[in-house]
DNA sequence: ACTCCTAACAAGCGATCGTTTGTTGTATTC
DNA sequence: GAATACAACAAACGATCGCTTGTTAGGAGT
């Protein structure tokens, strides 16, 4: 019970800034980059873009980030949270057998891959790509803490024997995530996708008949 | 030497230029910038950095095209280009049966798009993303016209009822495209990706009994 | 009341961007 | 040998880039 009160807890009260509204401006620019770099690209993004879509002088944005690079981060870093949690939650919703489990990830994962949040198109590996190393390890590392979660589903499938897991997940993961490419809203939603998209592999397409 | 039977080819003599080596800087300026495309995005590459790549003042290149989107347009084109021919040649190498036409596609496409080919990585949708309508229209225009023979080959598979072509194919496609993502070189070969790609859809995965 | 901190504004820095213009050496053509 | 076309150089244009600096209005804490 070392709770000593308001002493120890400046890190807390610096991050609450006004009391009332918590660092809202914060949240503002973190989802006005992260619409800009999905839309546009980093390098095709300006900092004067995201300050005007905030209504914000350009130099008062580097009160809240350090950097261009940083706020960058922070929208990665933020939208592997958002898709994580999303997942977790729907995968802990799902029962036990194994594949309803991964099924139930694939829709989380697609529905906020191309449903409303801005967050996750930044957080693809192909976004990444063209980024040098000391940023570049940044982004995967924070990235890999979700793809983990994906191994561990496909790990506990039922296979049959001399099937690669990891090709599985890879090749899985790329028929999800490259609905980004060609996806328009309204024809079918994000969750039938995914498990359209699964049932594709479960049952064979191959009806030649082995002699 | 002085071949004088070229009386009636300006229109040729005008494409070589130089008699020696034809057009050999353009090929020079379209690989330098596919590269840099390729590694550093269409707005991280600057003019300057494409000209010293090849050994040249920045102001030259408006000699062989007319701006920085012209630039991009003939590379995306070449990309296409090589991309297809590869494909195509593969095809027609294979026999008459529809799932090693499509497996051979697979690999031809896997090949260009992970092995020394600077220009595949410009082709991909995910590339195109970024662009705005008059530049992004055309570039899908180009595209397509590759994406379509996938269609084709698709179309002449033997495929369960209900299954839905469509879908089969922008999930394989998504799988192949994907593998740019995450594909180090050396460890497998991209044709043997393919083939174990287009694998996991023939066989079933699924070994939980039907009840 | 007094500090102190927050969150922004205002202005401008040097660097780099895509592009334009004028010029020049060099082959090719007549 | 003169005229022409090619393929590049040299220099700079205005615009925009990420970022820095100095300042200020207004709450919050004591």
């Amino acid at each position: 019970m070392s709770n000593k009160g308001a002493r120890t807890a400046d890190s807390e009260a610096r991050r609450k800034t006004t009391a009332r509204g918590g660092d809202s401006r914060r949240q503002d620019l973190l989802e006005a980059a992260a619409s800009r770099f999905a839309s546009r690209g980093y390098e095709g993004t300006s900092i004067r873009d995201i300050a005007r879509d905030v209504g914000m002088l350009p130099g008062s944005i580097y009160y809240h980030f350090a950097s261009k690079e940083e706020l960058l981060i922070a929208v990665h870093k933020e939208g592997v949270l958002q898709v994580m949690e999303a997942v977790r939650k729907a995968v802990s919703r799902a029962g036990d057998d194994p594949w309803d489990r991964l099924t139930a990830a694939a829709e989380a994962h697609l529905e906020s891959l191309l449903g409303k949040n801005e967050f996750s198109p930044v957080v693809t590996p192909q976004f990444t790509r063209s980024f040098d190393d000391p940023l570049r390890s940044t982004l995967i590392a924070q990235r890999d803490e979700y793809e983990s979660y994906f191994v561990s589903l496909v790990n506990k499938l039922p296979l049959p024997p001399g099937t690669s897991r990891q090709l599985f997940r890879l090749a899985l993961l790329g028929s999800l995530n490259w609905t980004l490419t060609w996806y328009r809203p309204g024809r079918k939603k994000p969750a039938t996708l995914a498990r359209q998209m699964i049932s594709l592999y479960r049952k064979p397409l191959d009806t030649t008949p082995p002699e």
